[in-house]
DNA sequence: CTTCTCACA
DNA sequence: TGTGAGTA
């Protein structure tokens, strides 16, 4: 039986399909990997097979070229780490503690708005 | 029949 | 990017 977390990344659609979920022509979709944006896996007749993600990338890709990045500068900011999109409770507690801690002195208008919360930071 | 690579009036 | 040729 197949892990929830790897149907999204084994390769299992033809072409054909990728085409029909994502509106790109065959000739995109064999392009956009020639630039190095994808790694769709190739049976032993040579055809390829693309994975779930692969087609939600497609789909960012061109999105992306949409809102005129180039073919190289995607490629090149694929292979960099996430600059961190999630912070841990920890960090959204400690983030909160301090806003709640400086409303008084950041406040614009300089009026107390600390007085009834009904608890302290 | 579908996909692949390569080339270009 | 499109498209036709000649395969696998």
């Amino acid at each position: 039986m197949p892990e929830l977390s790897d149907i999204r990344t084994r390769a299992v659609l033809p072409i054909s399909t990728v085409i029909a979920l994502t509106d790109l022509t065959a000739r995109q979709i064999r392009y956009y990997e020639a630039q190095g944006l994808l790694h769709p896996l190739r049976t032993p007749g040579n055809h390829r097979m693309y994975s779930l993600k692969d087609v939600d990338d497609l789909v960012e890709i061109h999105s992306q070229l949409a809102a005129g990045f180039s073919l190289a500068e995607l490629r090149d900011a694929q292979k960099q780490p996430k600059p961190k999109t999630k912070l841990s409770d920890e960090e959204v507690r400690a983030a909160l503690r301090s806003e709640l801690l400086n409303q008084g002195r950041l406040n614009p208008r300089g009026d107390s708005p600390t007085q009834g919360f009904g608890f302290r930071p």
